[in-house]
RNA sequence: GGUCCCAUCGUCUAGCGGCCUAGGACACCGCCCUCUCACGGCGGAGACACGGGUUCGAUUCCCGUUGGGACUACCA
């Protein structure tokens, strides 16, 4: 059987199934992850399937393959298995129905036999009294007999935990530290559901001790739960972790928690919108947890070495998306050409600018041009806009007004340009020294400012006012395109 | 309504009684670099919610007020 020394450090990531993966969620795995990894302690991922009304069925794709991407992964889980499985809560009821039944033989829990329409009224009543809510506990002391006589007439029941009626219950958080709660604020609250699952007050309590697990992290929407948790503990004599809440994300706008109106919530949306998983760990590291140096920039390895849950906090976070943005278009920066041109394949075949799958010479274009527009992009959805003009045969011309130069007008435009064309004609070699020269030289000859000879073959040439440096922009556009393109604008300057 | 949590610049935060004329980062503004846009460099503006205590001394400790948030299901 599975059997460990209590000192080591085991956490356990336990999301349900019932959405794609969170981004919230996604800070408490990668925090957990930290911590086993910082103590050489074990992460184990458990997926939490028991409210089969609310499953999603990719869902535990999705949760997977995020953490994955995150560069999170397990020591103990699906497709890894290991000794205190299975990790599926699903296939684990008859456990659950067991611990549940013993806590009714022992009298800690009891049969309800109570009809969502009777709790419904129940609640409804509560409400307009201005009563606090909870169950009226209306079968908690149902004899024996009539549990027989209820089960007999095949009436559905729930178990539920018979929470003391009085005292106090004390719970301790590692960050807050003691938190004292009235059993009387208590209810008792349901253990197995009527289709034989359990609840999460259950199951996560069975299974942490099951899994033997040292540290529970999870969101501060459950502090309200410790208390019931503690008491089940209590009622199976069994030995307590500790338990860590860290603080929830709030909305940007500081209006509740945050939700899907606000943008993104899943990280395969972040994913998807070209953030960068080195990014975004490093995002979701500091949002809640503080080194205590001025360091900003963590790889998870460098994180895992410093990593302390001394130093997580506690206040509610802003969720706020200015500081990830920043930290994407870093690591974008950082990313060898190759590196980044291979990330962002998937974004230029999803705008139709490379075929699937992209030919080796396409890539290594690719690879060529993405050093004029790395520091351009801080996102890698960006990488379309910014880098068509070179991986399209043809451009739209772009429209006469804005070709032409500040304080001038068509004809001086198109002479200008004309010029150029001439110019780049007789080059041999269209190398960006060449470029730069000859294209100094005609600004002198005419007696211009750079400015206005460089901003209208600027705009011939990519359609754009805002683009790399222009020579090397050149150069890695070559020579016939550049021509064809400036003849095209000429044209519209004369004609259009 | 009830229970609980939280409270330093717009945002994330440092601070764990004197080092604070409150530090850093993002965002913002200005200047520089410059062929545009970025990148980069330099500089600027910007916070201890309020009221009581405790103390020689409070951003830091205690209480209250206010504000924000979570939970209040046979969901997690």
């Amino acid at each position: 059987m599975f059997c460990l020394s209590k000192k080591v450090v085991r956490v356990r990531f336990a999301p349900s199934p019932t959405g794609y993966q969170h981004i919230g969620g996604a800070r408490t795995a990668l925090y957990d992850w930290l911590l086993a990894k910082k103590t050489g302690g074990t992460f184990i991922l458990r997926i939490e399937d028991t409210d089969r009304n609310r499953l999603v069925p990719d869902a535990v794709e999705d949760i997977k393959n995020s953490l994955k991407w995150m560069g999170l992964d397990w020591d103990e889980g699906p497709d890894v298995g290991g000794e205190a499985g299975p990790y599926f809560q699903s296939e684990r009821l008859d456990l659950y129905q067991n611990y549940a039944e013993d806590l009714v033989k022992k009298g800690k829990a009891y049969y309800c036999f109570c009809t969502p329409e009777r709790l419904e009224e129940m609640r409804g009543k509560q409400e307009l009294n201005n009563q606090p809510s909870g169950y009226d506990r209306h079968c908690r002391d149902l004899t024996w007999d009539q549990v027989e006589e209820y089960k007999a007439q095949g009436r559905k029941y729930v178990i539920r935990f018979k929470v003391p009626l009085q005292g106090k219950i004390e719970v301790k958080d590692e960050l807050r530290g003691e938190m004292v709660f009235d059993h009387e604020t208590l209810d008792d609250f349901v253990l197995l559901k009527s289709d034989g699952y359990p609840t999460y007050h259950l199951a996560s309590v069975v299974d942490d001790h099951l899994m033997e697990i040292s540290h529970v992290i999870r969101g501060e929407e459950w502090i309200v739960s410790t208390p019931r948790h503690f008491l089940l503990y209590q009622a199976f004599g069994w030995e307590l972790p500790a338990f860590i809440h860290l603080p929830i994300f709030l909305s940007p706008d500081g209006k509740g928690k945050l939700s899907k109106r606000h943008g993104a919530t899943s990280v395969r949306e972040f994913r998807e919108k070209g953030y960068l998983p080195e990014a975004l760990v490093n995002f979701l590291l500091l949002l809640g947890w503080h080194p205590s140096t001025d360091q900003e920039l963590f790889t998870l390895e460098e994180a895992a070495k410093v990593f302390s849950i001394e130093r997580i906090s506690t206040s509610p976070v802003s969720f706020s998306l200015d500081k990830l943005d920043w930290y994407n278009g870093l690591y974008i920066r950082k990313l060898s050409p190759e590196d980044l041109a291979k990330r962002c394949v998937p974004f230029l075949q999803k705008d139709g600018l490379l075929p699937d799958p992209c030919p080796r010479e396409q890539l290594t274009y690719l690879t060529k041009i993405i050093p004029l527009v790395q520091e351009r992009i801080k996102l890698l959805s960006e990488i379309s806009k910014a880098v068509s003009y070179f991986l399209k045969e043809e451009i739209s011309p772009p429209a006469k007004e804005v070709l032409i130069i500040k304080k001038g007008t068509a004809e001086e435009t198109a002479a200008i340009l004309k010029k150029i064309v001439e110019t780049f004609s007789k080059l041999e070699d269209f190398s960006e020294e060449t470029i730069e020269k000859s294209l100094r030289d005609v600004t002198e000859a005419l007696g211009e400012k750079p400015g206005r000879v460089f901003m209208p073959v600027r705009i011939s040439v990519t359609g754009e006012t805002a683009t790399p440096g222009l020579f090397e922009l050149l150069a890695a556009l070559g020579k016939p395109r550049v021509i064809h393109r400036l003849q095209q604008a000429i044209a519209v300057l004369e004609y259009a």
